[in-house]
DNA sequence: ACACGATTAAAACAGATGTTTTAATCATAC
DNA sequence: GTATGATTAAAACATCTGTTTTAATCGTGT
């Protein structure tokens, strides 16, 4: 290869422009610009639009999910040695956790945190069914878990609390930095570790208030 | 006007299209196809693409916000009258209840809900800065009432929270029906009122928890 | 040095996009 | 009835889209 990887580039810019214009405003000629490749590249290396954006999808979010996969494994494990119930927030932080932290590897991952984001929020969109492939065996679990830590809860209530918490997740995935409204002293800027205690005592409070 | 009023029905079917498949997916040949009018009606009548999109978020956003404002003023009000602080929980009713409540006016207002998510859900989109500039007032409004109705929490803190609330709202306007891994005992149809106190109890929760 | 498969480059493809232009048609007032 | 302004219709506009095709180039093993 001549350059260090054109796939990789390609890769990476296409990254950068989904999440931030979305797949439909992104064109391949803006793709391949930004990569410094030849348009016909991106068929090459990757067949279609479509596949190239599932591929941008899977680097990182299988990985990310062995991760989560395997935080939540380990806690449900030591709950039951330990003859507990695991608890709610921390079932909920083993999805989280590893989810924002991506965004201290820089700003390639946070690239892909917004697309996430982004893909969330388009129900029937091309992005939504890849990445339904890739998250419905973890979803599952993490409802599994979650219904465990909650015995109080009917699976309807469960389900529709789990459905608020991805919410939640999902906007602040996408509404990083910059985002409407912000009154003068707030800092925007809040560092991950904060952001994420405060997920979870807002969302921990959500799951376990009675009814 | 041969027909009952064209300009209508690009809105009606402009709206269907953009809550349906996103701005960027629908081409004005879909719209007034579906709107059983000629291509060049939307320039006619709207200038460009865009600011039909303008056009059909107004249409119904600035009479909603008209509600939600009405509604949040009068709780204010009779809370000082009384003297006492305004719940936490009715200022967030102020602001959800008349939104999930459209979809109750049947489904062309479903459509409005969607498309409102979807807008929530694309920071850098063309539609996120029609939104905000019919928004923004209201917003700061319901801020002021909820720091009013939650003193012990700092303006930082309230901020999160607010954002986390509305991360939940976009989205449950924007997956109504039809999403992801729903076990088989859940309803999905959920009633709207049963919906409002659900959501309600969730954010209250999140909104009022200690740190 | 040569050959071969992998990669890149440039051009062309057919089709779709938002917008404009030019005529035709309609409704209404005189 | 005819003139006038608003609306509709059909066609053309230039530009952009994803994808293919055809050559050229590169790297590597012999």
């Amino acid at each position: 290869m001549s350059q260090p990887d054109t796939k990789q580039r390609i890769l990476d810019a296409a990254e950068h422009l989904f999440a931030r214009n979305g797949y439909h405003a992104t064109s391949l000629r803006g793709i391949t610009t930004t990569a410094d490749a030849n348009l016909a590249a991106v068929n090459y290396h990757f067949g279609s639009k479509e596949a190239l954006l599932e591929a941008v999808i899977v680097r990182r979010l299988d990985p990310l999910n062995e991760i989560r996969r395997g935080q939540l494994e380990a806690l449900l494990q030591k709950a039951e040695l330990a003859g507990e119930l695991p608890s709610c927030r921390e079932v909920l932080r083993a999805f989280v956790e590893p989810t924002l932290r991506l965004r201290q590897q820089g700003s390639e991952a946070e690239d892909f945190i917004a697309l996430i984001g982004r893909t969330l929020a388009e129900p029937r969109g091309i992005a939504m069914s890849i990445f339904l492939r890739h998250m419905q065996p973890l979803l599952q679990r993490i409802f599994q878990a979650l219904a465990l830590s909650l015995p109080a809860l009917t699976e309807q209530d469960l389900f529709w609390r789990m459905h608020f918490t991805m919410g939640c997740l999902s906007h602040i995935m996408r509404c990083h930095e910059r985002y409407s409204m912000v009154p003068d002293n707030v800092n925007i800027d809040l560092p991950v570790d904060e952001l994420i205690e405060h997920f979870l005592d807002f969302t921990t409070a959500g799951m376990e208030v009675a009814r």
